[in-house]
DNA sequence: TCTTAAATGCAACTGAGTCGCATCAAATAG
DNA sequence: CTATTTGATGCGACTCAGTTGCATTTAAGA
């Protein structure tokens, strides 16, 4: 598990407490989330929020994923995976089991897999 | 090539003129497209698309990407191929050449890649 | 042709994300 | 250790894709 400190290590930009608890949720967290999961926890203004996500998206500390509910996802840019979105339940996971795509002159940085997740599934076949 | 006539026969649904022509422009299209995109072509009202892209979606005849920048891209449902997005000029494109990928109990209806398409990489290795 | 239920356009609204600005707190100089 | 500077924060106002309510219009069936 990648720890904070190692995260924001050499990177651009000042090391606020605010900074250290945000990436703390990231690095603890098993899913993506939105400044909506994020803010029960943290109390951060939004402009805060997002203004933060950018510096991490430019320094690749951070990964966004949009899902079907027209929000976005940010998760550490750890190890890539690919990641499923129920597009029932808007429910954004990871897919660990190694899951590779190559195009030829593209360069593929995230994979993205949507559709009915098992627990939709098996919600719709007991109707 | 699906015909429109085909795609909205037996739907419960009215045939209206602009159902028509928003369905051609769909039909005739080699990547998905936005609202911007197609209002140029099309003057229909913003809430009318909208209203009929939920009813296509509902009618499974048509699909939805959302994109890097925000907006969700429409496409015909004709046949299931993945799309990619590039993060840097956010433009979305079809795969035809066969990617697919499986996973247990979930229902995969869409692979979306991510990355940075031929154009871009090119312009960056300019720099 | 008449009726009616669904489709349309308009305007007002929603909500995620952005921006300007004044204040505040890290990092660095002195 | 204090002063200075520069970037970070919070607030409020804003943007813009997408939605909703409502009055009007149009397709489809009687």
């Amino acid at each position: 598990m990648a720890s904070v400190k190692v995260l924001l290590e050499g990177k651009d930009f000042k090391l606020t407490q605010a900074r250290k608890a945000l990436l703390d949720i990231f690095v603890n967290s098993t899913k993506p989330l939105s400044y909506e999961d994020i803010k029960s926890t943290l109390s951060m203004d939004k402009a805060t929020f997002y203004r933060n996500i950018t510096k991490f998206e430019e320094q690749k500390i951070i990964n966004a994923i949009e899902s079907h509910d027209k929000k976005r996802y940010f998760e550490i840019k750890a190890k890539s995976h690919a990641h499923f979105i129920c597009t029932t339940c808007n429910s954004v996971e990871c897919i660990k089991n190694g899951i590779y795509v190559t195009l030829k002159n593209y360069t593929i940085s995230n994979v993205i897999l949507q559709g009915i997740c098992p627990t939709c599934n098996l919600a719709n076949d007991k109707n």
